[in-house]
DNA sequence: GATGAATGAGTCTTCATTCAT
DNA sequence: TATGAATGAAGACTCATTCAT
């Protein structure tokens, strides 16, 4: 069991994980500086290296904590007692909701290779494989059902994550769509690339 | 006309633009030094600034070159005499090619609002919603003309961009389809949210 | 007297010290942490601050503590029943036991001026010429009782001194020689210094 | 050849290193900064770093450049004709006079393997032994000669070095005595180590 | 007395930028 | 034009020190 103050110091490193998460999910890796993940939390850098070892330690465990959450959500979907096609569209809402919500941009997402190395990169590239096999297990579920059609899965499921991650670029919070709304119009948009024949 | 001289110096520019394209996207900007930039023409820093203002002033001239370039490429496309789904079959294509060759990832592509400011995003943000209006009304002909289902074009727009720039995330070189079977199965999937029916 | 409470912390503060030697004494004092001192006696670094003001004042603490058994050792040995060569050689050895044993490094012995100002600066100077003070009349003892030749003593003093110091950056505990064999030859030829006619 | 250019900089590098082994050997490494060393050739910090790699690497190359100099100097005097007495007391003049003049008392010499490691450390402890080596020669030619008793050369040669590089310790500028004298007087005594019998 | 946390001053280091030649 | 050098501002990181509990 974690003592009171083990708990104190998840929770802070948790609150410091998802001040960088946002902000260098808004400014980016190398503009984002120490001093304005503490800024944030109203706390000084100093602190900051008491949890974390250093820049690196802290972007890895951000992202890796934004992976497993992303995993956890996939996950408890699929276990849901639903039909493949509302697992699916529920998986996209709530990844297009997460991202809207987070404006949690993806430079780390987009090349990996750049941010990590060694067991730190295996590690995340093995959390993604993990969420892009799920994605592909509930496209092939789907498929034997017969709710979709019989596609190229690796190209399906790259289309939508494509699409949803650039989701980000252009919805704007005042627009006239709500997020709900959004999610609901790509989501059906999408299906078409799993349902319809040629 | 242009002098010979000036014909010099516009080609070196173009030739410093392209390295900068080719370094900046691989490497993310802020990775980026001028010296990588400067090495890669096997020239050093000094004389790069002698073409550019500064780092910043090569960022946004080679962002904006290669919006310019895709202005046309899709401007040249709308001109021919084909179809609609013909010159939407082609934008994709050539889209594809063009990121998974020169491997760009734009990480300026996702928020060009905090790279550039002033009339320097005023200039790239108008070149950007002109590829999207060409993209548009690409679409637009081929539904007036019966080619695509009555769609929201937006997200329809938004769809296919997001899922061709993600290509650059997952297409491996050595792997099993080559650059031109990709693009066309990524077309042919991508059709399939404009062209098929609920 | 002393309370049982004083004795208890005049003890701790003994054992800080001894353990801030031999760390100082290892890895240098700059590149000696607080951490790296507490740690050894498997405390927190806050709890060394409760027994010394700050790191400049273990320092002092701790080389005062080191000349001062330097210097009772000295006494001690000039008080025993023997002749002056007997004395020497007993001090040598000692001395030079005392470097092997603890591997006590002298960066502050080689600059006190650079590690201490002020009074400290003073005491701890006023205890190194006492013993060199003892050493000095030793060997004058030794000269006027015809044991050692007419040497001059700061002179002989100081390449007594500087050899010996010098044993810690050779010997080797795996060595050859025990430290007791080590200590007798080198303390063998330094009698040379005084004892030989030319 | 070198180009004017390359022994310019060639220069400025050794300009550096001299500074940089004198404000060392004076402050110790870790109490000298970069600004120091720099301020002290009236130039910045960014310029030091534009001929070396970091402190370590300027660390490096003044102790290496350091040892070279005194390799060089006491190979130098061993190709001279004189006889082993006269060849050792050279040494030891020159080694004295260059850190009576120099005061640079390296700390890096006291534990080289706290400073470096890897190849850096073995290209220095390669210099130490290749220095000692010569001293152990001079000393043995000596033995077989018939100028020096026979003794433990490995014992005599590093009391010698201990009483030589303690020097730094206690020579005063203002002193009784000249460097020469001093170098004089210290040759005289530790001679007798070597040359006279029990 | 002890300690987990927090702090901020001090350093190293990088790199865009300038400039004399 | 080209470039070797120099510069300084910015940012990561360390660590002595403080303090509430």
């Amino acid at each position: 069991m974690m003592s009171l103050r083990a708990k104190k110091t998840a929770k802070k490193k948790e609150e410091i994980l998802k001040s960088a998460i946002s902000v260098i999910g808004e400014k980016g890796y190398h503009a984002t500086t120490m001093e304005d993940i503490a800024a944030k939390l109203l706390m000084t850098k100093g602190s900051v290296y008491y949890y974390f070892k250093d820049k690196q330690d802290l972007l890895y465990q951000s992202y890796k904590m934004l992976l497993e959450r992303s995993l956890k959500n996939i996950t408890e979907i699929r276990e849901e007692d639903i039909d493949p096609e509302a697992k699916l569209l529920k998986i996209m809402s709530s990844h297009i909701d997460y991202i809207v919500t987070e404006r949690s941009g993806f430079e780390v997402g987009m090349k990996p290779e750049h941010f990590f190395e060694g067991s730190q990169l295996e590690i995340i590239m093995d959390l993604r494989s993990r969420y892009a096999k799920s994605l592909d297990e509930v496209i092939i579920e789907g498929i034997n059902e017969g709710y979709f059609h019989n596609v190229d899965v690796k190209i399906a499921r790259n289309i939508i994550l494509g699409a949803m991650n650039w989701v980000i670029q252009w919805y704007k919070t005042e627009g006239e769509k709500s997020k709900e709304e959004l999610s609901e119009a790509i989501a059906h948009y999408l299906m078409k690339v799993l349902k319809n024949n040629d």
